[in-house]
RNA sequence: GGCCCCAUAGUUCAAGGGAUAGAAUGGAGGUUUCCUAAACCUUAGAUCCAGGUUCGAGUCCUGGUGGGGCUACCA
């Protein structure tokens, strides 16, 4: 790499000059600002008190030494304490005739036994996906495509968490109020069906206790012991107890969900190389509750249900098994991090799960700790923002969702209508057209929710819903197919072209464009360092835009001169490759026409 | 109450302790006989408040204000 070339010899420098061995970390070469002539800048500010000269005499004296010693150096200027070099165009011009070809630039191979396994999406399976879960499944999958890009092995899983009381409460219900329908016989998608008895339990619940608290109970006491809780409460301990006729229900309208689920998995484009059921792993989950009860980690109360205190951490005493020996949500988690150990033997553990639950994630940590388990540190919560309306956070018992696949259909309708009304389409047929518009609108719904560093809380606005122009994903797919349209036109034309054309006088744009391809592979590594898509996003941003300033004021086709044609054809072509590249590390396809 | 996170143009997002805080959108104005105008160009507009550390702070520290989350024998 060409910074830290310029950093070592700048260590030398200091050797020579002023006789000092300085901490490397006091040399920073970074990216000339914009406004600057120059490619990198080094700021001299932290090293004038070894060199005991003034910061101006300084960036001068090492400006010389670079110029004379580094054959990739071939100006400086010098601005208060900011030593500004310029790399000759040769060294640009040989990365393009380096790189240009190779179609997977940017993307590492995988290398190394131990997996990174990644977690996300993880529903449940009583209600359909909404916006929330849509940030989640964006995110997870990206995030695996980068790390994989970088050079890791990566085990893509998702864990379902397909039992509980809220599967119980949609299965309660349906056995009182469905009258046997099923999706097939209304028509609805599985997983929204299960949803309306999810939600019809809720209704009944909430008449039920407004009816007890009307005859005098206590409202705290009416939420207990309504008679529906406890019908339900009764159908997840005949679960726990394997009763036949409850796991046919279950597994039937689970099956309902699980159908619903993979239509819209398919629609996001998301997939998994494994898929857990928590049905599976909490037996698991509590032979680790005994073995720390053993090991004398955990304790047991009066009542018989098992905990870890954990006040010497600063946190609190933390449930791990109730007096009934049923498990909760920690207790599955325990046993699925040891099954993905088991299994996988993985450098790291991420799970891609909302920051509201940063506390559980930081609990499981030490609780697995306590256990003895030397891996308790592979764990990486990857604790993503929430989707916040303009009124609000999401929230299903109000109402206020967006759910995910009403949201594509929107989606779908909005790049149709934008696309017809700018008359784009006469050429395509109907397959064509169905694909553009699912390209076009997808690009725009991933591209919205994943620009957004994953860490911060994000808001959506249905009102306002998504553009197409801008910084937009269908703004990156427009660039790439007008530098298809680009090529297209060449072959059309007959253009007479140079396969490996000879160094040419770059201009400005063109060694702007060098600049940000360039640095593509380093924007992979740092994306996948701090599990953030919006690097990538950005990173495309910048060069789509880069190159359309370029296509607008320079003739890439009507050019004289064999040579200039055929450079300025392949370094779009170049562009077109890093975004196609870039893009579908954030899951978006990019179309050759639009 | 305790713990955690966040605060940047009207709005939605950027900015690895470095130069004059970038984009987009919305506002105002302009570009199409020429490679796709979902584009391009010009223009106005912002770091919550008060201290501190530093040659240098949107970024780090302390206090305040405002917002969100967690603090379930739900998952």
């Amino acid at each position: 790499m060409i910074e830290e070339l310029l950093t070592r010899k700048a260590l030398e420098a200091f050797q020579e000059l002023y006789k000092q061995d300085i901490d490397p970390r006091l040399i920073t070469v970074q990216k000339t600002r914009r406004e600057f002539e120059g490619d990198f800048t080094v700021v001299v500010f932290p090293v004038v008190r070894f060199s005991k000269k003034s910061p101006e005499e300084t960036a001068r004296q090492l400006g010389e030494y670079l110029l004379d010693n580094v054959e990739e150096v071939s100006d400086f200027n010098v601005i208060k304490g900011f030593l500004n070099l310029v790399i000759d165009d040769s060294f640009w011009f040989g990365f393009f005739s380096k790189a240009h070809h190779h179609a997977g630039f940017g993307i590492a191979s995988a290398e190394g036994e131990n997996p990174v396994v990644i977690e996300y999406s993880s529903p449940n399976t009583n209600k359909p996906l909404h916006l929330g879960h849509v940030r989640n499944n964006l995110l997870g999958y990206s995030i695996a495509k980068i790390v994989e890009a970088s050079g890791k092995k990566v085990v893509k899983v998702n864990l379902i968490n397909d039992r509980g009381i809220h599967i119980c409460k949609s299965m309660l219900a349906w056995k009182k109020w469905g009258n046997g329908e099923t999706p097939e016989s209304t028509g609805m998608k599985g997983d929204h069906f299960v949803g309306k008895y999810y939600v019809m339990f809720d209704k009944h619940f909430r008449a039920e206790i407004k009816e007890l608290v009307e005859n005098g109970m206590d409202e705290e006491l009416a939420e207990k012991e309504a008679s529906l809780l406890m019908e339900a409460q009764e159908l997840l301990r005949k679960w726990e107890e394997g009763n036949p006729e409850v796991m046919e229900l279950w597994k039937k309208m689970n099956g309902w969900v699980y159908e619903g689920f993979d239509e819209t998995y398919r629609r996001m484009g998301v997939e998994f190389d494994k898929v857990y059921h928590e049905s599976d792993t909490y037996l698991l989950g509590r032979e680790l509750v005994y073995e720390g009860l053993e090991k004398g980690v955990f304790d047991q109360k009066e009542d018989g249900s098992i905990w870890c205190d954990l006040r010497d951490e600063g946190l609190d005493e933390k449930l791990l098994l109730r007096a009934d020996r049923t498990s909760v949500y920690m207790t599955q988690d325990l046993g699925t991090a040891q099954l993905r150990v088991d299994e996988y033997d993985p450098e790291r553990l991420v799970y891609v799960v909302g920051n509201e639950q940063n506390y559980h994630f930081d609990v499981l940590k030490i609780v697995i700790k306590k256990l003895g388990r030397k891996w308790w540190d592979k764990i990486y919560h990857l604790s993503y923002g929430m989707v916040e309306l303009p009124h609000g956070r999401l929230k299903s018992r109000e109402g206020t969702v967006v759910d995910a696949d009403d949201l594509m259909d929107e989606m779908y309708e909005t790049a149709k209508s934008t696309t017809e009304a700018l008359g784009k389409v006469e050429e395509f047929d109907e397959a064509g057209k169905k694909q553009l518009f699912d390209m076009i609108s997808m690009g725009a719904l991933k591209y919205f929710i994943l620009k957004v560093d994953p860490k911060k809380t994000m808001l959506f606005n249905p009102e306002e819903s998504i553009d197409f122009n801008g910084n937009t994903g269908p703004f990156i797919q427009y660039t790439h197919a007008r530098i298809r349209s680009l090529h297209r036109k060449a072959l059309e034309r007959g253009l007479e072209l140079v396969d490996d054309p000879g160094l040419v006088k770059l201009l400005p744009k063109e060694k702007n464009l060098l600049k940000l391809l360039f640095d593509f592979p380093a924007a992979v590594s740092e994306a996948a360092e701090n599990y953030s898509p919006a690097v990538i996003a950005n990173f495309c941003y910048d060069l789509a835009k880069e190159f359309n300033q370029y296509y607008q004021e320079v003739p890439v086709l009507r050019e004289e001169n064999p040579e200039i044609i055929s450079f300025r054809l392949k370094l779009s072509e170049f562009v077109g490759n890093v975004i196609k590249t870039g893009m579908g590390l954030l899951g978006i396809e990019v179309p050759d026409k639009m």
